[in-house]
DNA sequence: CCTCATAACTTGCAATATGCAAGCCCTCGA
DNA sequence: TCGAGGGCTTGCATATTGCAAGTTATGAGG
């Protein structure tokens, strides 16, 4: 049974990890949910191979986690890939693994951990659905990474197309 | 880069991703929280390669997701891979995972839905870390896994080791 | 108008990972 | 002593990934 196979399992963790589970797509989400849009963007980021990432972004596009939009970039026609709902809907799946790696794993060289900031609240918090200072659910808008390894600034999220 | 070079990265997703991401993996975890813990019990379950299941094992067991325990079955010495802490602490992803599954797929047979069931309100929930009858974070001895296409008994989860 | 640079791919081929089938070892129960 | 598992390992075929080079389209600069 190869990885796609299992997309029409019973089981919804199966299909989940048929579409998600595939090499490089939640790398590719995270980084998509950050803000990138853009084929070298996303290798450059990832140090993806451009056949491998040509295969995947035409995977994640037929399974609806990415839209290809055409735009212009002063005057030249280019297209992005954008986040779907379906795409920002892995969000959680992100915060699990976030919480998980942070707790059960150890970076190469030390750094500050990763945290959320929930402007709600205007709190920090673990990365998770919800808010570890005011206990509130955190809303996509309201939420900022942290990544001091990458930058001391947190970062909006990408908002989806319609 | 190999899956297991980004259990180094900076970023927490990366790490995990580097060691839940390989493929089966999950799999394997899903099937250990709900009480697999036999070799041929994995294999006839996942429909897995026997020599892929034994180094899958294999390196969870060195990754401490799992833990290879000697046993007696009437007599004779066997052994099992029974869930760590940081095995069971996979258990929020697997509920990220199947409710995005759920939302976002289909299952080739249509059946009904996975529950979560919260003994200490006795009530059905979709798969999350928090009960959405009472509100209350869903304790692991308190939850069991109602799969309908399985069997229409909702089942406990297992017990990590000491 | 011609050349160059760049984004976004595609193609060819080598290196890994996965799958299938068969075989091995150990222990118990008959 | 023999046979039947469980739990692997080994060999070989297929599939997936990685690297490097080539391709296409467009627009900016000369």
């Amino acid at each position: 049974m190869t990885t796609r196979e299992q997309v029409s399992a019973p089981c919804p963790i199966g299909r989940a990890v048929g579409l998600l589970g595939e090499r490089w797509t939640l790398l590719i989400l995270r980084n998509a949910n950050l803000g990138t849009t853009r084929f070298d963007a996303f290798r450059s980021e990832l140090g993806i191979a451009d056949n491998i990432l040509s295969n995947r972004l035409a995977r994640m596009v037929d399974a609806g986690l990415l839209a290809r939009v055409p735009y212009r970039d002063g005057g030249r026609p280019r297209h992005e890939y954008r986040l779907t709902a379906a795409g920002a809907d892995v969000l959680p799946v992100l915060h699990a693994l976030a919480a998980w790696g942070q707790e059960h794993t150890k970076p190469g060289e030390p750094s500050a951990p990763m945290q959320v900031i929930h402007r709600a609240c205007d709190h920090a918090t673990a990365p998770s659905d919800i808010c570890d200072h005011c206990g509130e659910p955190i809303r996509r808008e309201d939420e900022l990474w942290l990544r001091p390894w990458r930058s001391a600034e947190p970062f909006p999220l990408a908002e989806p197309v319609a």
